[in-house]
DNA sequence: TATGAATGAGCATTCATTCAT
DNA sequence: AATGAATGAATGCTCATTCAT
């Protein structure tokens, strides 16, 4: 990586820890530029104002964060199936429990907030974070899908059930910032297996 | 209403909008004081410093905001248990999509995360939050445990129901934000369900 | 003493004190208020301005500081002549270590500056200060034309005696400001000591 | 002198006569910036706060001004002594009756008071002025130790003798401040003159 | 590839003052 | 005799941005 690529990166990676750390509005590029090692205006010679940083700084984040990396449905047979799905949901918790992570999900709760406000010029943040979210129970239909084709579950409710199951992953990943601490991967598969075995149409 | 206690309310209005709009570190005292027709200094009057209106602000939106308030636990019974536990989220839900509701919302999650934030004095924002979570999950757990005592569901697994339900309920009134649109009364109906029949313990 | 007089004094008093605190500058109408216990319009009623309360306070303690108060020329004798001006000096120089001289030095001395500032609207202070200044030199050459008449000193350089008396008296007052102890008392022996036996005109 | 330097320069200088006409706190940084020909938000280029600007014009003034360079102790011989003594002083005396050295006067003095307040972070201003003026008492112990072994004068009473003249030398500077005109010259004569003569301990 | 020097706009806060009551 | 409510002007300070080098 050239000298130049370095420093765009290192100014990708304090401008997210510091978001992290005291939001967007309040991480100045004094403070960005402190934190690289530079002098402030040379960050113009990356990015040619705050906003542009700001939104590279998202695409970095988000690039990567998809349904199908963690739940492959490719992989899913009849067979492994409701191992894999816990499994794997599992997995993607226990991947956000890291500290890394946790300032990932800190940082998109950020940018999902100030894509809601009015100042805020690029209203693209809470598109792209909604097509996240959208991809995830979309993902979980077809999954769920899968599973009625295997014979594991039944088809009523089929789009509630995989919204449930977004809406819970989601969640999860959220509680830690809250502080509350909880058996993650208990409540998961509780999830699972009520979604599974579920008899909706009460 | 005397007319100091109607100014100290129009302080109080003007700047939960301005943050559900533009979020608690860009809601500057100027835009404010313009908001509600006085002049800058004048909110001084009220409030000693910009942090003590914030907290002023967040005490009012977090007053009455109980699990027991929607879930009046005394109120059911055996016969009314899962039309009521369904009709009191569809109408926690429904109360919750109003225009107020949304920003109420919207301005939690600005506390949320500003109490998150390095910068912030004021760390019991997420303290408080925390507590009402708690409160949901705990009111969960109490009301499921009426729920087995009335014989309409096992006990096993019992406090990661409550978490689920919890947990939809929450998400439930953030999707909005994101620009999601969910039939919310299906999804809430359909979480009820699974956890009333689902087996756990795969 | 009526309510309103009793009012007017302790306002006199706490602007004293916090004067000789922070400064005249910083010494603003809300602590006064809040140090006197009433509020802040409150004092309108008793002075019409900052400017007229900050006069007020120099009059009051300016008055009564006078050469004559410490040395009463009219008791002075042959006899006691040397006694007592040695005591006199020493009795100004004790009164004025005690706490409350130590606050009104201090409170004149932010007068002198402030009376020499531009921004000030009252040149008076720098003339009334300079006529007590003055005073004690008059005084002190009364004082020592009298010493002459009794035989005890010559007269020439008489002037310049009585200059440098009244000096170290200013000056012995203003350097526990500093914060540098001296023995007061044998500077000011010495100093007449030195003034009744020089012989000038070297 | 590059051109930041200059820049630098003449903020300090611009501070200096500010604090001189407008004492510390009145001297606000819209009056310096304006005084030097630049904007407020450029002084923090130089000086990272107010205080920091404020130290810095203390530290600026203070420098150089000790007892060895206007009485140097080492030039002083049996036969000069006398001479020399009256003469470095009127020379110190004058040099103070500048424009410049009356605004440095009056500087010190600005600081010493504000120094004194209880608002003021910085306590040093006292101590360091206390040092200076330590100093010079110190410096004139030793000048008249060295009279003494000269046979010039007594032992006796030797270091209240240079109090008095340290007092006398001080306050013949902070004199014009208060706009009494003095033939400082002869004072000083008339103090050496008392000093080297006089006859303590009656 | 980077920066030293500078700035206009805006921030939270404090001030002396007013005025109807 | 005193005050509740309000304000225009000013304060120290931070910000994203510019531009010549």
């Amino acid at each position: 990586m050239s000298k130049s690529e370095t420093t765009r990166q290192k100014i990708l990676e304090s401008t997210t820890w510091l978001i992290g750390q005291y939001g967007i509005e309040k991480s100045s590029l004094s403070m960005i530029a402190n934190s690289v090692g530079i002098q402030k205006p040379s960050i113009y010679y990356y990015y040619s104002s705050k906003e542009e940083l700001i939104d590279a700084v998202f695409s970095w984040i988000l690039e990567g964060y998809s349904f199908d990396k963690y739940f492959p449905i490719i992989e899913y047979t009849k067979e492994n199936f409701v191992e894999k799905i816990i499994n794997d949901g599992v997995q993607l918790l226990n991947e956000e429990s890291t500290d890394t992570q946790l300032l990932v999900v800190q940082v998109l709760n950020e940018f999902l907030l100030y894509g809601n406000r009015e100042s805020s010029h690029n209203k693209a943040y809470k598109l792209k974070i909604k097509a996240v979210q959208q991809g995830f129970i979309d993902g979980f239909v077809h999954l769920l899908q899968k599973g009625v084709e295997f014979g594991l579950m039944e088809s009523k409710g089929l789009r509630e059930k995989a919204v449930v199951l977004a809406l819970t992953l989601d969640n999860l990943s959220n509680y830690p910032l809250i502080g509350i601490q909880l058996d993650t991967a208990a409540v998961w598969k509780q999830a699972i297996s009520s979604v599974l075995s579920g008899k909706e149409g009460m």
